[in-house]
RNA sequence: GCGCCAUUAGCUCAAUUGGCAGAGCAGCUGACUCUUAAUCAGCGGGUUUCAGGUUCAAGUCCUGAAUGGCGCACCA
């Protein structure tokens, strides 16, 4: 491809490339066995080796820093493990690799080898008896000690951000470091992971817009998935007992600080198991991680300059056994403690009127409202909103928006109202609410669990309402699955990205998505 | 889709009331064999995101656009 770009900069490196390829030598380098990591070439020096008897290494790496003093340079190499020192020393390199020293550049990835030893001033430091160019840069790295910090720039050159900001690097590595351990603790749990269609005909499993695309052999429209859940399902139906799948979900939304177009779901189902099952899996699980990655169930979330933004606190009540310690409280009774709305299934309307003075107090609250209530569009259209809701959609719309967001500590939310959720069983001792839980921590639903609806008639009519708000899809081959009978079984959804947002402390999902999705230039 | 805010050198940021667009790092030239964001001397570097407008004069004020951030809406 050409390259458009004629800056002072990369001519000047150009011009050092050309440099290179005269004097015989191969400026973006080639296969080079034997290169260590250099946390490791690091961890290997003792004292006792002095100032250059430890043994020779190899080692390769991006030039982040680069101190030159007549015959004598220090540049500081970065790997994906760490930074390491490596001296140029003219006494020790041949004429024409002291040639290549003068023209190395900030950015530059090269390979050296050489014995290991330590400065005067006690830097571990490879001295090195050889020296290659791996991969000229063309393009200056961002300022050495701000780093790259445009924000457009980082996620459009992700790039450029993991080289030049090595905090980004480590956060993106724990989200596969957490990743790998949620299936493993699957694993362990007896489930089996499987791969159902990312392309379906009819998008099921959630209430949200696909993305649409095309067959052109078969000429039909495809969806990518919203949710595995329907073809999970099936498998409970085809007598898999206990499956999951920790894979990509794609969702036609607007993106924000939490939402990315395409995210990371797990999802599981047990056969014969329940809401209560899921809950101790999903405890059981999240407080896994946390110990194996920190060794901790206080996860504190810190600013720039260390000091603790928030701490959560997955312990919950150590005085219940383990996987059953975090809250569980009833929808109805959160919102009853935070609003004083007693839920009897009326309407908002029917409740006394102190009641919605609170929930507008905490609506002025989460939106840092500070004017008079009777001029604010904010506060009409709020009221509006709120007004043309059924009783069980105020409730939802006021846990959602009012309460879940200060929820930090985990908390299991029980008894929500079933008609807005289609999939799940209704609960026996009141079928208006749901055998489910949503687990809301950092302020964000992080997991829901259903005790599942197995009855297929129930289903459809679930669907055939459903159908009516234009929310989801009928799905007749699931009914007919369905028909065929499915065990009653427990399932659960677990949003990774949020999970690792929580975990690290990360205020965007952009931060934990490795490649978050950007609108093209142009 | 709506609202608020931002966009100045490769990067990080300044620029008073509308009055000559600047610094640090990076780059170039030179010095330097123990530096740690090396140091020292000198030199270059700009369509102030874009398109218009007001004005003697616009980085600064106005209108529109692009991209981004945050909030709202959407997303159970």
């Amino acid at each position: 491809m050409e390259t458009p770009t004629t800056s002072t900069y990369e001519q000047e490196r150009r011009t050092k490339v050309q440099k290179l390829r005269e004097l015989g030598l191969e400026p973006f380098g080639g296969q080079t066995p034997g290169i260590q990591p250099l946390a490791l070439i690091k961890s290997v020096y003792k004292p006792e080796m002095g100032h250059d008897g430890g043994p020779p290494v190899k080692a390769a790496g991006r030039v982040i820093l680069k101190r030159d003093m007549g015959k004598l340079s220090f540049l500081t190499l970065r790997d994906e493990t760490g930074d390491l020192q490596v001296a140029l020393d003219k006494k020790r390199l041949s004429d024409l690799q002291w040639q290549v020293r003068c023209l190395i550049d900030l950015g530059d990835i090269i390979a050296v080898e050489g014995p290991l030893g330590v400065t005067n001033k006690g830097e571990i430091t490879i001295w090195a008896t050889s020296l290659a160019m791996a991969s000229k840069a063309l393009l200056p790295p961002p300022a050495k000690w701000e780093g790259l910090s445009d924000v457009e720039l980082r996620y459009r050159q992700r790039y450029v951000d993991l080289f030049a900001n090595p905090q980004v690097m480590a956060t993106l590595k724990l989200r596969i470091r957490i990743v790998e351990e949620v299936r493993q603790f699957m694993r362990d749990r007896g489930f089996i992971e499987v791969e159902t269609p990312m392309m379906q005909p009819i998008a099921g499993g959630a209430a949200a817009r696909p993305f649409v695309t095309h067959h052109n052999a078969l000429n039909i429209p495809l969806y990518l998935r919203i949710a595995p859940e329907l073809y999970l399902k099936r498998l409970l139906v085809g007598g898999f007992a206990k499956v999951f799948e920790l894979n990509r979900n794609f969702r036609n939304e607007g993106i924000s600080p939490r939402h990315n177009p395409e995210f990371t779901m797990l999802e599981a189902y047990e056969a014969f198991g329940s809401w209560q099952t899921m809950a101790e899996l999903v405890e059981s699980m999240i407080c896994h991680v946390a110990e194996k990655l920190f060794g901790t169930l206080k996860i504190e979330h810190k600013n720039a300059d260390g000091t603790v933004r928030r701490t959560i606190n997955l312990e919950g009540d150590t005085t219940k056994p383990a996987g059953q310690r975090w809250r569980r409280v009833r929808m109805a009774d959160l919102v009853e403690e935070h609003t004083g709305w007693h839920f009897d299934k009326n309407k908002l309307q029917d409740a006394p009127p102190a009641v919605m003075s609170r929930i507008l107090d905490l609506y002025a609250e989460k939106l840092q409202l500070t004017g008079p209530r009777d001029q604010s569009a904010h506060y009409r259209t709020f009221i509006h909103h709120l007004d043309r809701m059924s009783p069980a959609e105020q409730l939802q719309e006021v846990y959602e928006k009012l309460i879940e967001p200060t929820l930090i500590d985990p908390t299991f939310v029980t008894h929500v109202p079933s008609v807005i959720i289609p999939l799940a069983r209704e609960a026996r001792d009141d079928p208006f609410f749901a055998d489910v839980y949503e687990l809301a921590i950092n302020g964000q639903e992080i997991s829901p669990g259903y005790s599942e609806l197995n009855d297929p008639d129930i289903q459809a009519q679930h669907f055939q309402h459903q159908v009516g708000d234009e929310q989801q899809k009928m799905d007749d081959d699931f009914i007919n699955a369905l028909k065929h009978g499915m065990p009653p079984a427990g399932g659960m959804g677990m949003g990774i990205d949020r999970l690792v947002m929580t975990l690290t402390g990360a205020e965007s999902i952009r931060d934990v998505i490795l490649f978050p999705l950007m609108k093209p230039i142009e």
